[in-house]
DNA sequence: GCACTTCATATAGCGTTGCTATAGGTGCTA
DNA sequence: TAGCACCTATAGCAACGCTATATGAAGTGC
C-alpha cells in the first residue's frame, strides 16, 4: 500500500505521516517509513517541509484545523459557560478519539517554549470566554480564566489518554470541567444560591469592560492612550481582593 | 570534568545521567554522553540497567524519592485539605525547580500505558484524602479526588513549565488548585456557608466509611465478605444523585 | 596454590536514525 | 531553442541505541 500516483509529493508526504502517526500507538515514527509509504526519496522531504518537526507541524495545522472545526461546530447557544463546556467535552473527545495525533499537538513539551499549537488553542478558548466577560459571568479576566481551563483540560486529557479505554472514566472529567468554570464564574452565572467569592463588584466591572473594548474595537481614545487604559483596566481586573 | 575515580560505574552512571539531563533544556540526552561523562563504556550501562530507559528510571526513581521526601516534608496538620493544598503546590514547585526531570517523571505520556511513577504520586495523594474523607469532608471518593487533583496539578505544571520563567503566574495555579479542592470537598470543609451540592448525606457516610475501612483493617468480615461490601460501598458513593 | 565460576568492563561493530552535498530531470518563459 | 526555476534522486555522513564477543578481576572449592 502506499500513496503513489496522481497526488503530488507534498499531500502524499503529509497523508502518509499522518496515517503512520495515528497507526504508531505513540513510539516513534521514522522519516523513512514515511518517504517510503508516501513512494518518495528523502530530500524530497526536507525540501517540503525543512525538517522532520516541520513536517509534523504540517500534520499538526490539519489536525488543529479538524479540532477547531469541532470546537465551531456548533452554534454559540447564547449562554457563553455552556459553550465552555462542551468546548471541554469536544477537547477530551478529540483527545481521545486520536490519542497519538493529540500526544503530537500537546504531549510535547519542552522548558520555557509553547508550541504555536497551544497558543492557538488558547485564544479560541479565551475568545469565548471574553463573551462570558461581557455578559458580566466572569470573576476572573478571560486570558487567565482560558489559561486555567486549557490546563486542566490537556492534563485531564493526558490522563485519561494513559488509562485503558474501558477504564477511562469520563465523569471525572466532567467534574473537574465544572469545578473549573464555576471557579472562574461570578455568583450570578452560577445554578445554585448567591455566595460571596470575595471578588467587589468593581472587579467584575473592570473585567466585563475589558472584554467588552477587545471586541467592539472602540476608536475613542488613541491607540497609545487605549494601550495604558487596558493595562490599568487590567490591573484592576487582577487585583485580589479576598 | 567527569565522575571519574572513587565511585563505582553505576552511581556514576546515574549521576552523569542526572546531570545531563537537568542541563539539557529539555532537548533529548544521548547514551554516548552519559557514558563519556562517566567515564565508562557502553556495556557498562547495558550491564547495570539493561537500556536507556532503565537508567532513566533508576533516575526518575531516585527523583521521586526526593519528591516524596518534599511533600512528606510538612508534617500533617491535623487538616487534610490544607495538607492537600501544600502538597499541590509542593507539586508545582518541584516541576518548576527542576522541569526536565519532571518532564522526564509526567510529560513522557503513551496511549493505555500508565508510568510508575505517575500511579505512585496518586497513590500518595490518595492516601492524604482518605484521611478527609474519614473526617467526612470528601464529596467524592478518594481515588476519585486523587485522579482528578492530580490530573489538574499536572496539567498545570506542565503549562507553567512552558512559560518563560518571568511570566509565571502562579496565581493561575493556586486558583486551579483551590478550584478543585473545593469540588471534591463537602460543604463542611468549605469557608463559605452552606450550600446544597447535590450529594445526599449517605453517598458522604458511605466515602468516609470506605475510607475508614481503607485505613484500620477492620476483621470484623472475612476477605471475601469485606471484598463484596466495598465493592457495594463503592457503587453507593460514586452513584450520583445530582 | 590452582582450576573454576561469576561478575564487571572493554573492543569493535551492527542496523537505524535524521539529514544533506551534489547532480540530474522537468516544465515554463523568452 | 536557450535559460531558468523548481523539484526529485543517488549516495552517503555523523550520531544514535544497542550487542556479540573477549578480557580482566574477585571470590570459592579442593
Amino acid at each position: 500500500m502506499s500513496f503513489d500516483g496522481q497526488l503530488p509529493p507534498k499531500v502524499r508526504l503529509l497523508r502518509a505521516a499522518a496515517e503512520l502517526l495515528a497507526a504508531s500507538g505513540g513510539s516513534a515514527v521514522s522519516t523513512r517509513q514515511i518517504t517510503q509509504l508516501a513512494g518518495v526519496t528523502a530530500p524530497t522531504l526536507y525540501h517540503h517541509f525543512g525538517d522532520k518537526e516541520g513536517l509534523f507541524d504540517a500534520v499538526i495545522a490539519a489536525g488543529f484545523e479538524e479540532f477547531v472545526a469541532d470546537e465551531r461546530d456548533f452554534a454559540p447557544s447564547g449562554q457563553p459557560l455552556e459553550d465552555i463546556r462542551r468546548m471541554w467535552d469536544n477537547h477530551v473527545q478529540f483527545g481521545l478519539d486520536q490519542p497519538e495525533l493529540y500526544l503530537v499537538m500537546f504531549g510535547n513539551i519542552r522548558p520555557e517554549s509553547r508550541p504555536v499549537i497551544v497558543a492557538d488553542a488558547e485564544a479560541l478558548m479565551e475568545e469565548m470566554l471574553n463573551k462570558a466577560a461581557v455578559a458580566g459571568q466572569l470573576n476572573v479576566p478571560p486570558k487567565e480564566a482560558a489559561r486555567s481551563i486549557l490546563a486542566a483540560n490537556v492534563g485531564m486529557t493526558l490522563m485519561l489518554i494513559t488509562e485503558k479505554a474501558p477504564e477511562r472514566n469520563l465523569e471525572l472529567s466532567a467534574m473537574t470541567r465544572d469545578a473549573m468554570i464555576f471557579a472562574v464564574s461570578t455568583e450570578q452565572a452560577r445554578d445554585s444560591g448567591p455566595e460571596d467569592t470575595g471578588k467587589s463588584s468593581v472587579v467584575v466591572a473592570a473585567i466585563a469592560l475589558n472584554a467588552a473594548l477587545q471586541v467592539s474595537n472602540s476608536d475613542q481614545l488613541s491607540s497609545s492612550e487605549l494601550k495604558l487604559f487596558l493595562e490599568w483596566l487590567h490591573r484592576i481586573s487582577t487585583s485580589s481582593t479576598s
